[in-house]
DNA sequence: CTAGAACTTGGAGTGCGCTCCAAGTCAAAC
DNA sequence: GTTTGACTTGGAGCGCACTCCAAGTTCTAG
């Protein structure tokens, strides 16, 4: 019980590549993002490598969380530079995140009607293969 | 009752910016549909223009389907091959949409997933707002 | 018949979200 | 202390899905 799951407090820091294999990003995507301001600037060796904290891999995972429900980098932006100016800011997240979670029961019910759709064409392509409706022999 | 829905038989044809009209897509991406073979060549005009039928517009709303489950412009092409080719591919184009189906499924159910946590995220917020809990009244 | 709006083509340009690269520095193992 | 692999930066490049543009042609109303 020692590499997985929640960064025990004694391994304490992960390098850009350790980081990199636990959230699924490239390193290069997580300077990126960091560039961008989506991470704040994380923590850095004597040498000046990246060293991330658990609180950096909590928040990483929850801009993936953002990401995988269709949010652009431009309003991950916006909602970093949120969290970055501190516990004023509370009310204007949670309005954001709010309008965000509206937004995406839109998407999945959207996403359901054309899964729907969807399924009458296959039925449709179904019967088209089918042997013969009503006429089970001859 | 003369212009909405299914195209009555009189008016016969569509122009580009009707089509565009009635579908969303611009004009533009009508035209680019058309280039990459996600449309077959439609209808002219004596003069060259584009006339679009009703199973023009069939075909597009489908396209559009597929486009909004997140299908990729190259995957469509392949799909729309397939149906040029003719009834001899009705099983690929089955397995073909069943597949994308079940992509579509996983995507929606990862989408749910994610939209519960996001749900924890609000609460979270919502009780670092809220007065005090559990002292209605003091 | 004519003016002006809508259409045609080919090709360049755009915004997004990374990815790749070069040239140099740092860390870990021997 | 040296090698080898991981890391650093800045900036160029890429794939996708369009969008925009220019120069010319066609359509429609009056």
């Amino acid at each position: 019980m020692n590499s997985e799951d929640a960064l025990s407090q004694e391994e304490e820091t992960l390098t850009i590549a350790q980081m990199a294999e636990r959230t699924g990003l490239s390193a290069d995507a997580l300077r990126y993002y960091e560039k961008a301001g989506l991470i704040e600037p994380v923590g850095r060796s004597a040498g000046n490598q990246r060293r991330y904290a658990a609180t950096d891999l909590d928040w990483v995972e929850f801009v993936l969380r953002l990401r995988a429900t269709g949010m652009s980098i431009a309003d991950m932006q916006r909602f970093a530079r949120l969290r970055t100016a501190g516990q004023t800011t509370v009310a204007d997240r949670l309005a954001f995140l709010r309008e965000h979670r509206s937004g995406l029961d839109e998407r999945i019910r959207a996403l359901q009607q054309n899964a729907d759709a969807l399924d009458k064409k296959i039925d449709h392509y179904e019967r088209l293969l089918s042997p013969q409706p009503g006429t089970e022999r001859t």
